[in-house]
Formats: C-alpha cells, sequence, structure tokens
DNA sequence: TATGAATGAGAGTTCATTCAT
DNA sequence: AATGAATGAACTCTCATTCAT
C-alpha cells in the first residue's frame, strides 16, 4: 500500500513532465525548449527531472513512443477487425481509421510524424497495450489467412502506408493540397487501386 | 570592374561558408553544429559570417533552396522533355530521372528530405536556373497540352510526388524496405497505375 | 542487551559507509565521489548518510584516523618492542615494521599521505588501540630509558620520520626512484646514521 | 605590430587570470574556487575564462608549472654555482638557497607542495628559462665533473632532497617541529651527513 | 570589408541536504 | 532509526552576437 501510493504518486510527476514536455515540443519546437521550461511548466523543481529522464532526447522518446501506442491502440481498436474479414478489407479499414484518429488531433500528427523513425512507425516495433503483439505482426496474420495472394506484399504493403503516411501529413496539417476530408476517399481508393495492381 | 571583381570575392566568400555549412550539418546535424565550426572550415573569421547571413537558420534555408534548385534543375535538363511527349511519359521520365539523381547521392538526399518543407518541394516555389520558372509550371503546361484528359490532376501529381519522394527516401538511404534500385520499377509502375486510375 | 544489539547495528552501518567511502575515494578520488555513491554502494538510504557523519569531510577525518591507527597499532606489536631494547634499535625496529606494513597497501599509504595532516602523523594525536596512549609518547618513553643521550633529540626524530615517511611514499606507489625493496636497506642506513650524528 | 599589441594584450589577461586564481586557491583551496570566482576576480566575463584555459585543471597546471619554473631559476641563479665548485658545495648551496626562496613565502610553498607531483619536484622535468635545461641535468652535470665519487648517486639525492623537502615544508608553513630557520642547519648539516655517508 | 577577442545569458547537469513518511 | 523523493543553488561550459580595430 505504502509503495504503491509512492508509484502512483511518481507516475503522477512523470506525466506531468511529459505532458508539459508535449505542449512546449509542438507549441515551440525541441531545441527551443529547456528543461528549466519543462521543469516549470510541469511545477516541478529542476532536479526532478532527471529522476524521471535521462536527458531531454529520452523524455522526447518515451513520449513519442506513448503517444504513438496510443494512436495504433486506437486504431487497432476502432476498425473492428475480424478473422473473416478479407485482407483487402482489413487493410482499408485500417487506413481509414488511422486517418481519422490523426485528422482529430493536427498537433499530435505534426509531433508524430517529425520524431517517430519511419521504421517504427511502418513495421511496427511499438506495441499494442503491453503486450508482445507488433502491429505489423497483425497486419502480417492477416495476409497470411488473405485467400487472394499478391506479389511483393512487403513492397505493396510499403507503398501503401508510405503513400497514406506521407499525403495525409500536409493534408492535416496545412490543408495542402486539399483538406484532409477532401483526400481520404482518394487515398482509400489508391489503396485498394495499388493492391489491385499486385492481386497475382 | 573593380567592383565586378569585388562581387566575385564575395560569391567565393559566401559559397564557401554554405559548403563548409553543408558538410558540417550533414555530418554531424544542424543543431551540434556552431557558426564558430562553420567560419572555422571556411577559413574566414566568425565576424565575417554575420556579413553573408542573419543566422544559422538563414544559412540553412539558403542552402536548402540552393541544393534543391540544383536538383530540380538537373532532373528536368536530363529528363530530355519535348512538346511531343506525351503527359504520361513526361510525368514518368521526370519520376525516373529525378529518383536516379537522389539514388546517386544519400546525403544529399537525407539533407533535402529533413529541411525542404514538402509544400516548396512539391508545389515548386523553387525556380529554374534563376529566371522565373517554377518547376511545378513547367509541368502543367505539359498537363495543358495533353490529349488524354485526367480528373482531379492536381490530388493525382501530388499523390504520385508523394508516393515517389517519401518511398524513395528510405529505399534509398536505408535500402529500406529494398534498395532503391529494386523498389524503383514498382515505384514507376505505381506512378502509371495512379494516372490509369485517374484517366477520364 | 536490546540497546547494545542496536548499538552493534549501527556500528555495522557506520562501518559499512566507511568502507564504501574508502574504496571510492581511494578509486575515483575524494571530490569525484559524492554521499549518493557512498549510500548506494554501502547499500544504505542517501538520508541514512547524515545519521553517521555530518559531511563527506567529516567521514573522511573518521576514516582517515581509522586507518592511521590500524598502522601505528600494528606497527607497534609487530615490532616486539621490549624495555630492554636500545633506543636505535626501538627506532630501527619501528620504522622498519612501519615500512613493510605500508609497503604491503599502496593504495592504503597513497591514501594516508594525501589525507593524513602532517601533525597527527608524527605528533601522535593518534591513540592505539582506544586507550589513551599516544604513539609519540610510547617513543618518547624509550627515549627516557635509553642510555645513549642526543642532542635536540626531537628534531632528529622529526628528520628521521620526515626521511623515511617521504622517500618511502614514491618508492611504495611508483617504484620511484627504485622499488621500495631496494630502497629500504638505503632508509635503514641513513636513519641509523643520522641517530649518530645526533649521539653526545 | 598590430598582432604584437594584441598578443600582448592577451598575455596581460591570461597573467590577470592566473593571479587572481593563484589568490584564490591558496586562500581557500582549489575545489571552493569556482570559475566564475576567478572571472570575477581578474574582472573579465566568464566565458573569457575558456579563451585562455581548457577548464580549471588547466589552468591549475600552468600556474603549477610557472611557479615552480620561477622558484628554480631563482635557486639556480642565487646559488653562484660555477664550474670550479666541489659536488658537496653544489648540493649544499641549492639546498639553502632553495630553503631560503621557499622560506620566503610561505603561501607558494604550500601551494607548491600540494600541487606539484613530487617526481617533478625533484627529477626537475621543469626547464630554466624556456630553454631545454632540465634543473636535474645541471646537478647531474656537476656530479660527473665531481672528483669524490659515490656509491648511488641517484639515490644519494633522491634522499637529501626528500629529506629537504619534507622537512622544510611544515617547518616553513606552520613552524613544526621549529621555524625554518631553526630547522635549516640541522637540514644542511644531515644532508652533508648523507654524502658523508655516500662517499667511496 | 574583415577580424577575432570579449561578452554574458543561459543551457544541461550534479549533488548536498531536507523532511514527510 | 531509516528512507528516498524532492529540492534548488551552484557548477561547468557553450555559443550567438557585438564591436573596436
Amino acid at each position: 500500500m505504502e509503495k504503491e501510493k509512492n508509484t502512483l504518486k511518481k507516475l503522477i510527476k512523470k506525466n506531468s513532465l511529459m505532458n508539459a514536455a508535449f505542449e512546449l515540443f509542438t507549441e515551440r519546437g525541441f531545441s527551443n525548449t529547456s528543461i528549466a521550461d519543462i521543469a516549470e511548466k510541469a511545477k516541478v523543481a529542476k532536479g526532478t527531472f532527471y529522476l524521471y529522464f535521462k536527458d531531454k532526447y529520452d523524455l522526447r522518446a518515451m513520449i513519442t513512443m506513448h503517444k504513438a501506442e496510443q494512436v495504433f491502440m486506437k486504431a487497432w481498436e476502432e476498425s473492428g477487425i475480424n478473422n473473416k474479414m478479407s485482407f483487402e478489407k482489413t487493410v482499408l479499414r485500417l487506413c481509414s481509421t488511422t486517418i481519422d484518429i490523426l485528422a482529430s488531433d493536427k498537433i499530435l500528427t505534426r509531433f508524430l510524424v517529425k520524431n517517430l523513425s519511419f521504421g517504427m512507425f511502418k513495421f511496427g516495433e511499438l506495441n499494442i497495450n503491453d503486450k508482445a503483439t507488433p502491429f505489423y505482426t497483425l497486419v502480417d496474420e492477416a495476409l497470411k489467412r488473405s485467400k487472394v495472394k499478391y506479389r511483393d506484399p512487403e513492397i505493396m504493403l510499403y507503398l501503401i502506408f508510405e503513400l497514406i503516411g506521407s499525403a495525409s501529413y500536409s493534408a492535416i496539417t496545412d490543408e495542402v493540397p486539399v483538406p484532409i476530408t477532401e483526400l481520404k476517399p482518394h487515398l482509400l481508393e489508391n489503396a485498394r487501386n495499388i493492391m489491385k495492381l499486385y492481386e497475382e
């Protein structure tokens, strides 16, 4: 009990530091944010920062992981994917849901695109819900169950995710070339079109 | 005459600063490079830096512009585009040549992707050869001449350029998911496939 | 009984802190050792440190006393001095044994030389075996019993101890100018020579 | 001319930093002196410190060298040594003069003993007057010229210098066991006595 | 134009010490 | 008696920028 309380307090403090940092990073950028700023915003002493994080880079990495996990977890849950769906449907649902989630949070999207290294993002070193279920593994299993077969399936998926991720980004953050609501149907149509191209 | 010589000298000094900075930025990163480092490498005094650039950010913007212009100019020239080519061929040639140019210079590619804001890259605020001929305008003219018509041509082009740019990047710099030589045929095939999807 | 147990526990904890600190001080130096380091090594909490010592300086002083006492006690015991020995023999035996003890522990020697203020070392604020028997007093008594008389006996002893201590030091820790085994006969010969010089 | 002026100015500033630091180091100790303190006392900005020294340790090393060189140079000059003197006289003169110089400056003596590594002090890695004439070499040459021969001359000299250095120290700084003026004749007598012991 | 010595604000980081538990 | 999270002053060091030459 004693210890739990302690741990809880520490978790709250850690979270408070991460939240403060996230706001500052997105408002004025990583290198324009000092540890003093973060500590001040989180209402703790500067030294306290170092009880929770090695340095600013460590903090950024933790925030990025945390935020990305939230997005992927939410995307998978809201997609309502099950074993009976075709592979095409699985992919399209995932794309659609992910776009929606990102579209609902410009700031988060900008942050993730800047800080998530591409490999992590696409090949899912991230785990959903703290269990060892990498994102990409889930997609891979759906692929194995699929009746329709595809040539070069990895390249195909890479191209789809690149297109969706990259093209969504500026549509969401800057409405360039058009707002994301307008671009979304194009993206899904193109995703389907790519899969058709790779059908065997 | 005297003045011309002076101007030349100044250009040389400016260039020398830009070259030094480019090397340092790509070797150790922007924020790990100080103005003292740049000045030392360029063999000028620290104060001299401020005669040519407002600050480090100004310098980076100038380098980025300069390097991107070089790439686009070279791509356009080497593509050997003329009025008699179909729009499809024009686009595919441009894609192919641009991929080749970037593939031949990993370091430059990494630098451009990191520093070129997407809008600039795609919608060609860049001018070729110091004349007011934006890159995108040239593509636009080819589009107008085309016999084949496309629905939502701007979105189509956006998607093609996004896909090419984004998917090429990690293939060039990290050979992920496959080396660029292997990925390139896929990219061109997909570009053609997108255009087919948008044909009217 | 209860209280005794408690006192024992405290002594163990205090000792554990002193041992930890001694190792760290000799390994990485006094100013490169933090109280956190010491507490961690001694497996106690940081706050516990302050129950036993005022600060790092206090701790160092206590360690130094303790270690020096051990050396002198051992030297006296191992010298096997008794009332029938001549003063010269007493002094030479003490010198010889002390050199041997120090030579057998380079690390301790380095520590003592660095931290033992000379006065303490020579004029014996140190007590042997927790009883109030200062080291120097013992030598003094031997001097009073001596049949052979010396002029300026205090200066004579000072010079002998300085020579032995100072010259041994770098021979032990760095084998400069020669290893201590080689230097030792010279030292004893010189000690005897000094005593001859001061005989009346 | 321009540059010379500059260099002079820089030398003055460097000296001013070294003087300020020397005073602070001797007054309150090395580790209790911060770079801010030094800069303030020398009336320069904190950053200026780093134009002249790598860090505090670098500064201390430079001061130590500088002060030690001054002492050795002065000692050699004031000893008025020439080729016709016997080796014994050469050594005794050097001892006498060095004791006098150190005795005239308690603070410097304390500083040098604390910071001069013993080897350097005794075997003279220091050069006199920037020319490549190590102190010990000069003594060595006198030894070679000597008519009287000595067994183990290096050990003999080591013992003499150890005795002089070590025994003078507390006499100078703390008048322990007696003031240096009283101790000095003893020291010289003992030095002569040691040489006698080693005569062949 | 060009220099580079000087500046001083401010960054990251450490750590002795306190105190509520 | 023992803990260890929290503090915040103090530290070293960097660096963009200025300015007298």
